[in-house]
DNA sequence: CATCGGTTCGACCGGTGGTCTAAGAACTAG
DNA sequence: CTAGTTCTTAGACCACCGGTCGAACCGATG
């Protein structure tokens, strides 16, 4: 997160740099060189640094302003039976997909998001954000499992391991997507791509 | 590949540097430093820039020794019937993860190949290698489909995509199974997660 | 006016992968 | 044996990367 100085600085130029931060993170990935992004905005790379830890703080702080509604719920919700945890979850899918469509730049950074975790760009903190998603998508695993609609014949680690490749997969195919007409049914399809491949039988 | 250069070089030299080099990167992966392996080689940077042309050409080659032979074949075996498709799929993840357990460098630099392929650090080369993958693993779900062995009720690229991300969890997940005792009775769960997720139904 | 904290700036650092030229080694022709 | 040519080696050098740092600047306060 951005130093505290950072909220003192003139809003129009917190502005100036959060949009051409977003801009180039959402077009280019967290690979897009820091130097040029910096000169950019037009400050040096001392006033930057003076605002920013690192060039990770600045990727995260967009990320927040940008998706910080989307990303996941620290806690999973709580369903009540099988038909309401598919139900539940595909609702989910669905608030998501309809927010990237709004806000464009959201789906580059989420592309640029899930490569910088994949590529292990990021330190500590995507580190501990995708142990976070682990833990979520494992404590939606564990109750999906008590509700009876998530298979319990496999162990727990190849189940996450092959949950979240699947749901990143859908989340790059459902991208890929999102300006086709009918992005109802392609939710509808990976949703039910994933739920056929972890749904208990 | 090497500049031909390098087939004249005295047989031990040539072995030398294949061996550090296959160490280096089944150890760190890709990532590795290039300056800091050439040191390790004992060769100049110079005459390492002589024999090779760049740090993915050395990787390549290395990962070219070390599993040219289990590599994916340039064309999918064929086979007469859904039963007989599962089955020799299941015989190729068999042998594979068997190589896998005689030659441990072998794991180590298929996760390293994994990883860098992920990260996009290797350029075209790296992309054709892919593009053979995906129109390897493309022809064999059409195979299946015909078959009546795999699923046809989902859009082709993104049956694919799942597949190709199922295929890559099971083999890390995999990887992360060559010690321990039950080898075969990982491949059979690995292996059914995957035809549980892409059979016919 | 002097001081002093907050701010700006760009030179600088060690690292990366990659290039290039000049010297050395080896081989060939006269 | 020598002169010329080609193959090989060596490491200085390059542009770039993300990140650091101290000097200068600027505005408010005493």
């Amino acid at each position: 997160m951005p130093r505290p100085r950072f909220a003192r600085l003139d809003p129009e130029q917190q502005e100036n740099i959060l949009s051409v931060a977003t801009e180039a993170f959402a077009a280019e990935g967290f690979g897009v060189s820091y130097n040029e992004l910096i000169a950019r905005t037009g400050l040096s790379k001392g006033s930057m640094y003076y605002y920013f830890d690192d060039k990770r703080d600045l990727f995260l702080t967009v990320i927040e302003r940008s998706m910080g509604q989307l990303l996941i719920a620290p806690e999973p919700p709580d369903w009540g039976s099988a038909d309401e945890f598919w139900a539940g979850l595909r609702g989910l899918y669905n608030t998501l997909m309809a927010a990237f469509q709004l806000q464009p730049e959201a789906a580059g950074l989420s592309r640029a998001l899930i490569d910088a975790r994949r590529t292990g760009q990021l330190g500590d903190e995507l580190v501990a954000w995708e142990e976070r998603l682990g833990a979520w998508m494992g404590g939606l695993l564990v109750q999906g499992q008590r509700l009876g609609a998530v298979r319990s014949d496999l162990p727990p680690d190849l189940l996450l391991a092959g949950a979240m490749a699947l749901g990143e997969a859908a989340d790059t195919w459902l991208l890929t997507q999102l300006d086709s007409g009918d992005l109802n049914g392609a939710v509808d399809l990976a949703f039910e791509f994933m739920k056929g491949s972890l749904e208990a039988r």
